[in-house]
DNA sequence: GGATATAGATAACAAGTGTTATGTTATAGC
DNA sequence: GCTATAACATAACACTTGTTATCTATATCC
């Protein structure tokens, strides 16, 4: 047969993604995976050696998404974005790399923890470097912070991951969630917040993709 | 042999909740289960009818447990007790369950989305009413509230849930992550809530088992 | 003290697993 | 037009999976 595709790597890691997604790592069999994709199995082998293979680029793509895609839209507000207006687009933006992208971060989230050991180490410092990022942000008030800014971080990530076991788009808006999500990390209320909304908008649609 | 042991039923749901924890649903076998509790594979069957049925029951006990400690701190408190003291307790009664107490509610928040969709739905009234605690909890203010009780169980659960992917003993306090959490849903400052530790520690050694 | 239920162990089943070796086809270069 | 290589497909490997059927030994009851 004609029609070689090298876009087919990156379709069955984007298959792949979304069935562990939803069904977990171990549940998830290489042929299913072909035959979701619509290749065979031997054919998985030409552009990977292991499982662990495919399931490590889709964390490390993972990684990268959200940080990537949270730093575009917080670097789009401009320098002279407050610390509040930071968080709320940059929930925004990681609630949009769960729900309205590809599957890879979703997956990272919900995979993540039953992939073999040597797997997390090797996409840690991804993961890390994404943790630094938020700790930066949320560590850059001029007085003395609530509670320790690590600390922190890791609740908003907490509850921005947890999202994937509860949100419904028929039910719940993201921009209110996000909204939500920073007044209560933030400790101020809504109203400061309230205007951060279009800023939000104008800047994501204006900044380079 | 002789050593018949009504509680080895116990024992394998205890095993099998340790190993679900970390490697995930389908990656652990039924063998497995068996072997690390000492038993053959063919004994899992005079408890358990399926693999399902046994993590039905973990899951099922997982939300009872949390459930049930947490509602019996909290109620240690007395009924004069004031919101804020019912969060940290309530949190930290919800940390000793994931850290302190079996495997079964850390097998459950970790493997819960990964389940056949079946048992989620039968597991779901338990969730349910556990989360229901919650939104009462933390709706009861004379005032408005800051934001949709329901998002702010969300986002607690979520936030608590977490330290699954972070906590290190050896690093962090729960009792520190329970107050500094309180903190942030609560959106009050840490001076109000400092003085519950006490409290929290003569409740619960008073309370009754 | 023989029958019966309890609490397991043993062994096998068909199906599914990751992985490998080998085959096939189409394109590109010369 | 021949050949080499890229991009897959086919088929088999040893092993593991959930599950079942059958066997064994112990305790209980009358």
């Amino acid at each position: 047969m004609a029609d070689p595709r090298p876009e087919l790597k990156e379709l069955l890691l984007h298959t792949a993604a979304r069935l562990f997604r939803t069904r977990g790592y171990a549940a998830v069999s290489l042929r299913t995976i072909a035959a979701e994709a619509g290749v065979t199995t031997g054919s998985l082998y030409y552009y990977f050696n292991h499982k662990d293979q495919i399931v490590k680029e889709i964390l490390d793509t993972g990684h990268k998404q959200v940080h990537a895609e949270v730093k575009r839209c917080v670097s789009a507000l401009g320098p002279r974005a407050t610390r509040a207006e930071k968080v709320v687009v940059g929930v925004r933006a990681h609630l949009a790399a769960l729900f309205e992208m590809d599957s890879y971060p979703a997956a990272n989230v919900r995979i993540f923890a039953h992939v073999p050991a040597a797997i997390r180490r090797a996409v840690r410092p991804g993961r890390r470097a994404y943790e630094e990022y938020w700790i930066d942000l949320l560590a850059s008030r001029k007085g003395a912070n609530r509670v320790d800014p690590r600390q922190l971080t890791m609740f908003l990530f907490g509850a921005t991951n947890w999202t994937l076991e509860w949100y419904r788009e028929k039910r719940d808006s993201l921009d209110a969630i996000a909204n939500n999500l920073a007044v209560v990390i933030l400790g101020e209320d809504a109203t400061t917040l309230a205007r951060t909304e279009e800023k939000f908008e104008r800047a994501v649609a204006s900044a380079p993709s």
